[in-house]
DNA sequence: CTTTTTGCACTGACCAGTCAGTTCAAAAGA
DNA sequence: TCTTTTGAACTGACTGGTCAGTGCAAAAAG
């Protein structure tokens, strides 16, 4: 059997672990080409919207092109694949988050502030990220605990991003004294993250009138131990 | 084009009544015929795995039925659609749930005990139910803030019936006196289930060798604010 | 007790449709 | 000129759902 001149559909190899490909658009290190960057963005918020509506197997190439307002053609020859494109949508949502997590940190930190004091930062950064990316954290929080899928170990390296922000703060605040030496550095990271996540989802989807410091307020009050009496 | 595949037989003719089939699979009112509840649950089985690993557009219903060891036909049997077996599991799997919280609760209430004790016993709850079904809880995490989705309004029923056995531990426990009044009782019950959900999958999935007291105690601490400090 | 009938539960090949990914010639920037 | 985008055509694989047919245990008939 001889390649058909027309086609050339994979040879033999199947089992090729990595896209043989030419492309790599992947790359764009810095400085980002003009034109290039700006067709990324608009990909990167079609695609945040429909996959956090519809999950990724759900959405499609066409539809992420179609509202992106771009050819389908144009997809592939930004991104060498739809997990890549996800994947970097990841990355790139995930980077937005810590950054404003550790900002908030360090702010509290430049103002004197406690280690309580801090998380209650960064709880209120949480939200404000929630409140501005939404669909961004529907997606994130959808397919973070999925296991067997291609992008796994983006996920675990983005999710340890994320908890990694928090831990250092309550690490700080055992080694300072502040928070009890007993207290679980790890579990309570997570725990924290679902108190934020899952009161914001809910804020955001069921009662969206309501404002970013009245929701804070009621999580300050579960951090600080202030439910039970009214001290 | 007749042409029966390999199989022969059964003369044609079959002038007999129009038996379109008996179908009118999803009734079942009670006591269910012995087979077919089996199968079922054998199908729900599959499909929960299944589902919590990939989601529910990338599961199919052949890898469906082959886990569960039976015919594609059968899983169309037994439920209307793939959709319909989903929504199924979903309704079964947080019964389960909350009957094992509200079941914790009021075992709490027998003993004499506070609210803050009773929410105390509903996370140790959660978190044993997590345990033993940590698929349904990574399926019902991923599948629980998406939108445009057939099952949005099963999701609700859903969701609210879980966040309701709580709501209604807070509002006696600020009837009651033991709770600020000033509390957000809907935004806490919500926080709580994000902070069980989290750090429960953070476990399972990270650390599955610690013990369910261990992770227990570690948000109890959290719930009842003596992470800073160490009275 | 033996034979026949009934109908539920299950089967799996098949179909019509869908999707990711590819290719490319031509147009549009810059 | 060189880069980026377009848009439509195509393919090969896969998917949800269907349906004619099978197996079998219990009821009915003899």
């Amino acid at each position: 059997m001889t390649a058909p001149r027309t086609r050339a559909p994979v040879p033999a190899t199947e089992a090729g672990p990595v896209t043989i490909r030419p492309m790599e658009s992947s790359s764009t290190p810095s400085g980002g080409s003009t034109r290039r960057e700006a067709t990324r963005q608009k990909l990167y918020e079609a695609a945040v919207t429909l996959i956090a509506e519809q999950g990724f197997s759900a959405t499609t190439v066409d539809e992420i092109a179609e509202r992106a307002g771009v050819a389908k053609g144009t997809v592939y020859y930004n991104f060498a694949s739809k997990s890549v494109l996800f994947e970097e949508l990841l990355r790139h949502g995930v980077g937005l988050l810590t950054a404003s997590l550790r900002e908030a940190a360090e702010q509290t930190e430049r103002d004197g502030g406690s280690k309580v004091d801090a998380l209650d930062a960064m709880i209120r950064a949480g939200l404000g990220f929630i409140a501005r990316y939404p669909s961004f954290t529907q997606l994130y929080v959808a397919e973070l605990y999925r296991t067997n899928r291609a992008w796994q170990s983006t996920l675990m390296v983005v999710r340890q991003q994320v908890n990694a922000a928090i831990e250092d703060v309550l690490h700080a605040g055992v080694a300072n004294g502040e928070f009890s030496p007993e207290i679980d550095v790890r579990l309570t990271a997570a725990a924290l993250v679902g108190m934020v996540l899952v009161a914001a989802l809910d804020w955001q989807s069921f009662q969206p009138e309501r404002s970013l410091d009245d929701v804070h307020s009621a999580l300050s009050r579960l951090l600080q131990g202030r439910v039970s009496g009214d001290r």
